[in-house]
DNA sequence: CAGCCCTGTGTACATTCGTACACATAAGCG
DNA sequence: CGCTTATGTGTACGAATGTACACAGGGCTG
């Protein structure tokens, strides 16, 4: 008797995941959140959940597969805007942090899982990093800004640099979206770090 | 009717702290911690938990403290055992690493909080890690150095190195206590990561 | 058009949760 | 000794949780 008009597939899915998604948001940890907490906050009937995720893990792992999307974008646009080396760290940064702002939820699912409870969330996130510390480094010896190092500390140092901006995501994402004078802070501690990062590549000998 | 015999005191607080820390050892999220599921594990009956803390958000404060023990202590050994500049930063890690394995469940609860749900936990950790940033940054002072240093280039040099050691904790928990091969190779990354902040460090000119 | 599958709903239930309350015992103190 | 305070236990209950099951309707394929 109730009357329901066929959506376009895979809109419950999509609630589900954004409903997630925005419980993270609002100071929520992921670990802590339920089914009939998300369900409720997509505004649908708890049993629904079960036609997309096996439980709250398998929603986790899929939203790790779309945070890999979002980090793709991001490089992309990483690329097309960096083109001389001049400004080169300091835009990369404001890129991240404006994106790091636009999907604030999803970086705060990333700097959740990375010490979550799940070990497969876990290990989802840190394989998304490592893909995207190894574009980095193909990224740096393209660019050939630090040419005598070798392809192993190339890579050790793209490892620190995304480490290092991914711990930023901790300061960014503790204080207030609209607090720009903060958020400057965070941007310029965060560019000098990586300029350190940067110096000791440059003057890099490796051992041995 | 029941007999009980007076217990030293604060021995039932002991035991639901090392209770959470226990879970929190268990691949179990910290946030995802109830009250019963806390004093299941102490061994006590649920209510005597509100004889101690208010709710769970209190008694995770409660731990940053005893955290703050944790990393003072380790930090004394590491002044105590470092003698020589020769091996500083080996030896460094080693201390760092063989503390964590000691007291992994506190290092776990360390690394959930900073992307934690209650935000006084997460700005006690935050407030912690400042403070070993801050004395390693007077260790780096009075051992002369990295004399050229400004200050404020020192304190950030301090934080990076903090923050790197940090994220190896989360690599350092994602593998098994008794794989003594990976607990090498992130020793090994981790020295080699301190290590090239150092050089930056070393040929760091502040600008302007 | 008939049948099946996919997706969503409603109901149901045993389990778990947080917490309130009353009570017991031991310690400290006058 | 008697009183207060701190700490622990037992019972209780309403609310929330995960999940099982039966059912309904639209879309696709035959």
């Amino acid at each position: 008797m109730v009357e329901k008009q066929r959506r376009r597939p895979g809109e419950t899915r999509e609630k589900l995941m954004n409903a997630a998604l925005t419980l993270v948001g609002k100071e929520r940890h992921f670990a802590s959140l339920g089914i009939r907490e998300v369900t409720r906050q997509a505004g649908v009937v708890p049993t629904s959940f079960y036609r997309h995720f096996r439980n709250m893990d398998d929603l986790g792992l899929q939203l790790v597969d779309e945070l890999g999307l979002v980090l793709r974008r991001m490089m992309r646009e990483a690329r097309a805007n960096v083109l001389q080396a001049d400004k080169l760290i300091e835009e990369s940064v404001a890129i991240f942090i404006s994106h790091a702002q636009a999907n604030r939820s999803f970086f705060m699912f990333m700097a959740q899982g990375l010490a979550g409870e799940s070990r497969a969330v876990q290990e989802g996130i840190r394989s998304e990093m490592r893909f995207f510390a190894s574009e980095l480094a193909n990224d740096l010896r393209r660019l050939r800004l630090v040419d005598h190092l070798t392809d192993q500390d190339l890579d050790m140092t793209a490892d620190l640099v995304v480490r290092s901006v991914a711990f930023s995501l901790t300061d960014l994402l503790g204080v207030s979206p609209d607090d720009d004078y903060q958020i400057g802070q965070i941007r310029k501690r965060t560019t000098r770090f990586l300029q350190l990062i940067f110096v000791g590549a440059a003057n890099w000998k490796s051992p041995g």
